[in-house]
DNA sequence: TCCGTCTTAATAATTTCTTAATAATTAGGT
DNA sequence: ACCTAATTATTAAGAAATTATTAAGACGGA
């Protein structure tokens, strides 16, 4: 096989995102957690339910998985409390596959199934896909390297230089200029913006991009003799284009 | 304009909008359409490219969710043949693709992907998402550009260069001249301008039109050596035509 | 804890929209 | 041609909407 994992996962890797195992087998455990660290999560785990609500509400983590057939407190109940307490994303693993359970399960507010008995591998791609929250494909795709006047943006490196200045930039203010480099004289709106750097389930407020911008360029202006600029479309968004050099 | 909520995803729950899901895979196509049902959406499904194509037309769906890897006819051929027929959002479904594959469907028109596997949830999300943003891209869709004369109007750019010359509209005058641009020689009413250039629920009165036509007017005219002019046709509107050059 | 980043909120600055008043033009009847 | 009523053009000012800027708090990671 080609063993490239289906989506090469190696940024989330170096995040280090937190993932929390709920089953009272200690053999389907110790499986799911081989694949898990493999893919550089961090596990915890937790052998029943009250366990898993103790965890959950100690380390906080970015993701459960959750077996529906627990000793002590059912799994359901668990989603349900889970669910009261915060939006951690949940993936279920059932046996049981009736309608009525998914459902059951979809009204606690569940992200995902996974119906045993599963394959590690399957549950890993799954747990890739409910953290990716933001298509590494947006900034991943197309060219490595894309050019704007004096302006250079290198996706594999994460870095953007202008007039041969490296810019300084955060993650979110990269992926902006990324995004507006690609297609520049194109007009993004707030909502596209924001959509595209910072996730589809940003539940924010769109100005937030407007700060991020005055940010970007305030680092673009700190170089001099250049002419590249983000340029405001009243009442629509903002694009890339050149201006007058500074 | 205050108390309304500015749409926090599912309150689009109550608009009953028609989502046509199209996969081979009766597994995958049964749990989204659970989590899109629990979004409020009604859900078409077709198992494939034929089917797709017969119920996109029978039904005219608000947006298509559409695997890429269909028996039959090719998701890439239905995206194809969909686009030509209509304007509908379409958000593809790719197992491990190429880039190339997936370059292709959106050069085909897709409006987002999801790679496979994914969560249902995202899915939900990414559906909401564009949904949501279809009213604000219902100017983009058809050409992204448009000529009469010497005028060019990019609705991608948003911008609008009469004989080379940039005008600097405002978001009212650019849209008001994107619908003269689009059927040249028709006329307009006052009202049918003031609902597509501002908005159906304008409570203020026709005459405002003057105002914009009036300045876009001279907007047109501070660039010399064309002929693209609005004309008005008394006690009916205004059309866009080409007359006599300044 | 310290540091960098993100989000939010408040307020300032800017741009655009609407209205109203007046002038100019048109159409139609005489 | 002339007159009149209706329609449209022009202008400027105040209102409204959008964006810029700044700073403070929240949050997570070294």
């Amino acid at each position: 096989m080609a063993d490239i994992p289906i989506d090469s996962g190696k940024d989330i890797m170096s995040t280090g995102k937190r993932v929390l195992v709920v089953d009272d087998d200690a053999k389907t455990v110790e499986l799911v957690q081989l694949y898990l660290k493999r893919d550089g999560y961090k596990v915890l785990i937790a052998y029943d339910g009250n366990e898993a609500l103790h965890l959950a509400r100690e380390a906080k983590p970015d993701l459960v998985v959750l077996d529906l057939m627990l000793p002590g407190v059912d799994g359901l109940e668990v989603c349900r409390q889970l669910r009261e307490e915060s939006d951690v994303p949940i993936i279920m693993l059932t046996a049981r596959t009736t309608e009525a359970d998914r459902l059951k399960g979809l009204d606690l507010g569940a992200d995902d199934y996974v119906t045993k008995p599963f394959s590690p591998r399957e549950l890993a791609a799954r747990v890739r896909a409910v953290l990716r929250r933001i298509p590494e494909e947006v900034l991943m795709r197309g060219p490595e390297e894309v050019y704007y006047g004096k302006l250079a943006v290198n996706f594999r490196k994460h870095e953007a230089t202008l007039a041969g200045t490296v810019l300084n930039l955060t993650p979110i203010e990269f992926k902006l200029l990324g995004i507006l480099s690609r297609e520049p004289d194109r007009v993004f709106s707030r909502a596209q913006l924001i959509e595209m750097a910072v996730g589809y389930d940003f539940d924010g407020f769109d100005r937030t991009v407007d700060v991020h911008i005055h940010n970007v360029r305030r680092k673009l202006d700190s170089v001099p003799g250049h002419s590249v600029q983000i340029k405001t479309v009243y009442g629509t968004g903002y694009k890339l284009a050149l201006g007058v050099s500074n």
